[in-house]
DNA sequence: CAGTGGTCTAGACCACTTG
DNA sequence: AAGTGGTCTAGACCACTGA
């Protein structure tokens, strides 16, 4: 079936099945999963969908909103509004330390950084207190944006005490491997998760709608010998990963 | 300040910083964190507002509709737009398997749960493959929205083998209390945790914007004899939880 | 009942992409 | 330059709340 005629309003836009732009979403989500909007396919421009649907544009404009919102579909300005093409969803433990590198080299992956920041800092009043700084001591931090199979996944920023990583710019791949030839891979951490609706900025960055859910976690990693190694704030994509967790009875 | 006076243009609304719609929802941000506008006060319809600010009304809702979205603002129908108070955040651990209502109780919480769905049902694929059953077995449903000291936190949907919890309506508090008195406490269990968008109706339920990241959890849990005795799939409020897990090296 | 938010329209101009 | 999405307006009617 043709997108034109698929939206041709004499089929599904009725009076009373509630608000107009509601009826219209639900009919671009049955178009999608049908498959008469496959993915990567353009949409009709908003101005046309507004005519064949004798809805106004602001009304058209609004149930795309939405699903753009649930990452089912991406508008890009001047260009045009595209259906995407769902993720793979990638799975990571939650009991086990492993570094992202190492991991998705495991999946037959390969990974790329954005680098956004790296280098020698003077830490902030929360990278004292995580690291347990002196006065006067300055912070190793490397920000970047991760990717997996060409797809952006996280953006990871860590922070560490200087003597730890001395050198920033030595990492190129995995920060843990840097570590370890130093004989100082973290043995422990205890990592913090929650959901977060995206800013613009990250959003971005990750490739999604701003707004679209996403997995805060902030980390702590510790050394054998007790002493704090890093601090990561990390944020993943949401439609992207499921952290898979092991419980047992209050042991 | 009086929030008329706060709103008036003159002291924030310029012409290069960006679309109106963005520079009045930072100034109802500012409002909002700087005490303008405590928590649970009102705001000025939405016409007054489009009236003092010189914009149109439909401008002004789409900056209030990012605060909705945010969490950070309440609207009800017929009454008001209403700066809502901030949630205290509550952490659960990843590692120990625990009772909801016992885990509240120990933080000083009395629990409440909405019941949505309790009985006996003919299983869903789903849990015929989760829970091994047999054909023609039944499952034993109860689906419930939590709440601790008055607020919404979670809705909870678990499923049972029809042996291991015969008579779903006994459950009136804690699902755990009543297994363990059969001597079916689940010993062990995996779930997998991921960030989504809340859909309308789960959203209204929870009390928040239709859009907020929230939590899916996925739990699968063993009796010490393997056997599978649950399969929970829960949506937690996600301006609410945090979840704790301690990782360690590959082990 | 008056006042509020919810939906909707027709039309305009701007900003960006693409041939 | 043409076509796309992004922003914005003025005004209308509906649905709901609360005194």
């Amino acid at each position: 079936m043709d997108v034109t005629e698929f939206l041709s309003p004499k089929e599904w836009l009725g009076r009373s099945a509630g608000p107009r732009y509601v009826q219209l979403r639900r009919r671009l989500e049955e178009g999608i999963s049908s498959g008469v909007l496959p993915p990567n396919s353009s949409l009709p421009p908003e101005r046309e969908i507004a005519e064949l649907t004798e809805l106004s544009r602001v009304t058209v404009r609004k149930a795309i909103q939405e699903l753009v919102r649930q990452g089912a579909i991406e508008q890009r300005q001047g260009s045009g509004s595209f259906v995407r093409a769902p993720v793979e969803k990638v799975e990571q433990s939650l009991s086990h330390l492993t570094s992202f590198t190492e991991d998705m080299k495991r999946r037959g992956k390969d990974t790329t950084s954005k680098w956004l920041e790296r280098g020698v800092f003077m830490p902030s009043p929360d990278e004292v207190v995580a690291l347990g700084l002196a006065a006067g001591d300055s912070v190793s931090r490397i920000y970047r944006l991760r990717e997996a199979g060409g797809q952006p996944m996280a953006l990871e920023r860590a922070s560490l005490p200087l003597d730890i990583l001395p050198n920033p710019t030595e990492v190129t791949t995995s920060l843990y491997a840097v570590l370890e030839r130093n004989g100082l891979r973290p043995v422990r951490a205890v990592q913090k998760i929650s959901a977060i609706n995206l800013e613009p900025v990250e959003a971005e960055l990750l490739g999604v709608a701003e707004g679209t859910a996403g997995l805060s976690i902030q980390r702590t990693s510790y050394l054998e010998t007790g002493r704090v190694a890093e601090l990561t704030r990390s944020i993943y994509r949401g439609d992207a990963y499921d952290f898979v967790a092991e419980l047992r009875l209050s042991s």
